[in-house]
DNA sequence: CACCATACGGAACGCTGTTCCGTTTGTCCA
DNA sequence: TGGACAAACGGAACAGCGTTCCGTATGGTG
């Protein structure tokens, strides 16, 4: 097999610049959102902005680099819920606020999540690459059980969800866990 | 009583200014959203950008004057749909519904509305003002009526029915309504 | 008609993302 | 070991945006 990539042998300095890069997004984005600026990420990193953007073309593929592993971790625990929850519909609610979860503690990302901007491409490719799929088999589930309405696209439904998301985290009362959980309950039959 | 303004006497050319103003903010709204560049306002209105700022220190500001009448419609709407709807549970769908055809015709207005950049205050501040009051009654009355679990506050409800919008009227098969009604039929008591 | 407060225009500033190129550095082979 | 070359770097420079500021123009008024 080819090991874990067909690496073309990078340069030493530029593997540790692509390190560093990674550490210093992950803790802006902490302390100041997914869209803090690039300067920002470059000082932190103690490099110019001329090395982001050879490793990082765009914002979203920084931003998918960082939080590839946490949404691969939602992306598995779909296929895990659905054995484990007592039934589908409870599968698909308990993953969806996983999902929640991830987003609602990523300043901006909701925001980013559903910008149209050209610059977000990749980032809307990989979640849709990633998790809407993991989102059709679970509610494919319910709705064979015939728990909820048949007919919900899975993209559509994530769309919402996500959108649901934005401005959550801040002092306003706002609670995204329990918007969406009334969108949930919209799906069941009647 | 002190007529339709107490106005302080303005001058001709600020009158007919802001006049332009508004009409050009609603056209280059249409065109490009309700972010587009001050500058491109101020050119079609034949101004200078200082003259926006006079009239309008905020985006918000003009974004309440070009929207102010149809906002007031829907504030109006409430108290009609109420008493002609079959139900109280009817009228709030309804309702809904003429809020989010509203959004969903703005460009970016529902985007804008969840901004919580301070420019945007006055934008929030008036919404909150003319709208929320007339959702909280239609929640109570659908509330009382046994027809939806009571508890819901109207400003988070209205914030998740924004958001819902949020990316509709793209080109994606998005359908806002859709998802807003999955919001509604959550509220239902089972 | 002359005065002056009111209003105007747009240059200028600061902060963004993004590009570009002269310089530095790692790697490899003689 | 040392030299040569591709790879990578840094940050100046540019463009687009919101916002401010002040010299200039103008409408109202006595």
């Amino acid at each position: 097999m080819a090991g874990s990539q067909a690496a073309p042998k990078k340069r030493a300095d530029a593997r540790r610049n692509e390190k560093a890069l990674l550490d210093a997004a992950a803790a802006a984005f902490v302390a100041s959102g997914v869209d803090v600026p690039v300067r920002e990420i470059a000082a932190r990193a103690g490099v110019g902005v001329g090395t982001i953007y050879r490793h990082f073309p765009t914002r979203a593929d920084l931003i998918v680099a960082v939080y590839r592993h946490q949404v691969e971790a939602c992306a598995a625990a779909g296929p895990e819920l659905l054995e484990a929850g007592p039934t589908p519909y409870d599968a698909l609610a308990n993953w969806i606020n996983l999902f929640v979860d991830f987003l609602v503690t990523k300043h901006g990302l909701a925001e980013a999540m559903q910008s149209e901007d050209a610059s977000f491409q990749s980032l809307h490719a990989y979640f849709i690459d990633r998790l809407v799929p993991v989102c059709a088999r679970l509610l494919a589930a319910a709705a064979d059980a015939g728990q909820i309405e048949p007919g919900m696209d899975a993209l559509s439904f994530m769309r919402g969800v996500g959108n649901l998301c934005i401005g959550a985290g801040k002092e306003g009362a706002y609670d995204a866990r329990r918007m969406v959980a009334l969108l949930i309950a919209g799906l069941r039959v009647r």
